[in-house]
DNA sequence: AGTAATAGTTGCTCTATATCAACGTTTTGA
DNA sequence: TCAAAACGTTGATATAGAGCAACTATTACT
């Protein structure tokens, strides 16, 4: 098993060697150029991806054509639409890697059948949907309660790494904001 | 087991009678008043609720006093501070009564070991964290791409019930606008 | 390497929503 | 049951951020 993902396992769970060599053969490796996309609006997600490196990113497109972010998966992180792997409905959103990227995806029917018989699966599963629980509660209470300014301030705290890595356009687009007002913010920091 | 949690754990997963009565005394019963306060900020969340009656806010109080509702928990819905139960940080949250509601309520310490020992429970608590990722997806969705008028029809279609139980002075603060702004947009639905 | 495309900046103007004030209506609790 | 408090409405005004245009800087493609 991948060396990422094998110590993913073992921050979250105790988990043997042998064992985690027989979750191995369930995930596939696949290589994506810059800007590719995983999965496009409309589709069912058939995926479960884990950034071994570059990063993936969870946007839709509204009415008037403009793109919002949700997510950003770094390496050493799942990511896709579980609201259409869940679902079993056409995604919402599209899922596109922003930086040339190597990724390990396992079906969705392996990673759910893994879900249900094996613990620790169990385990990563509850802690990925927990996390995300976590992170997403703060960031209905910055949209709800503070400022564009304030919740560019929280990004910047909660995860450094975007701001280096990631295009203004798209950091605008995950903060709700126009990348005009993003430019000027900036000069406020 | 009170029958509304009973056709709870019915509807999610396949369970016996004889072990739905094992977890029963699990879970204890709380009658409480209108707008009274089950957890406030600063506290450690000690328990996961579920409503039999009535119903249950969780906001939040912004630098400026300003009250943001994040979640409004309605019977046969369980309803908790998730973030401090499963950190086990202080709260930053309030959980309130809006009505007069009975309540069935579990001890974390509970909770959690039932989550890992018994699948139905573990299966519950999944299907609960499911549910709030595939809401607060769209809610941060609906924040990032859509004007209020938008949201407040958003929130109509998924949720017609709160319009008619909860003051507006609430929705508002569910909607991110104020009262003002909620009172205007009434006028164009 | 050189040019086209994309990303970022900044001034000006516009708009949705906040804020404040004043007032009518409903709810609540002694 | 009735007064006080809370809730809801509406006009006038203020403001954060959007939208547009024109420009510069950076990136990427052959």
């Amino acid at each position: 098993m991948h060396e990422v993902l094998k110590s993913y396992f073992h921050n979250l769970t105790k988990i043997e060697e042998e064992k985690l060599e027989s979750l191995s053969p369930y995930f596939k490796e696949k290589k994506v150029k810059k800007n590719e996309f995983l999965l496009k609006e409309g589709e069912v997600c058939k995926f479960n991806y884990f950034v071994i490196s570059g990063c993936l990113r969870l946007f839709s497109v509204n009415n008037e054509g403009f793109e919002n972010t949700r997510y950003i998966a770094f390496e050493g992180k799942f990511g896709t639409s579980f609201t259409s792997l869940i679902t079993g409905q056409p995604s919402i959103e599209y899922i596109q890697a922003l930086e040339k990227s190597t990724l390990l995806y396992i079906s969705k029917e392996d990673f759910y059948f893994l879900v249900e018989n094996e613990p620790s699966v169990n385990k990563i599963y509850r802690n990925i949907l927990e996390s995300a629980y976590i992170t997403t509660q703060r960031r209905i209470y910055d949209f709800q309660g503070t400022d564009s300014l304030e919740r560019l301030r929280s990004l910047i705290y909660h995860q450094p790494k975007i701001l280096s890595r990631i295009s203004h356009k798209i950091i605008a687009s995950y903060l709700g904001i126009t990348h005009y007002t993003l430019s000027r913010l900036k000069a406020q920091l």
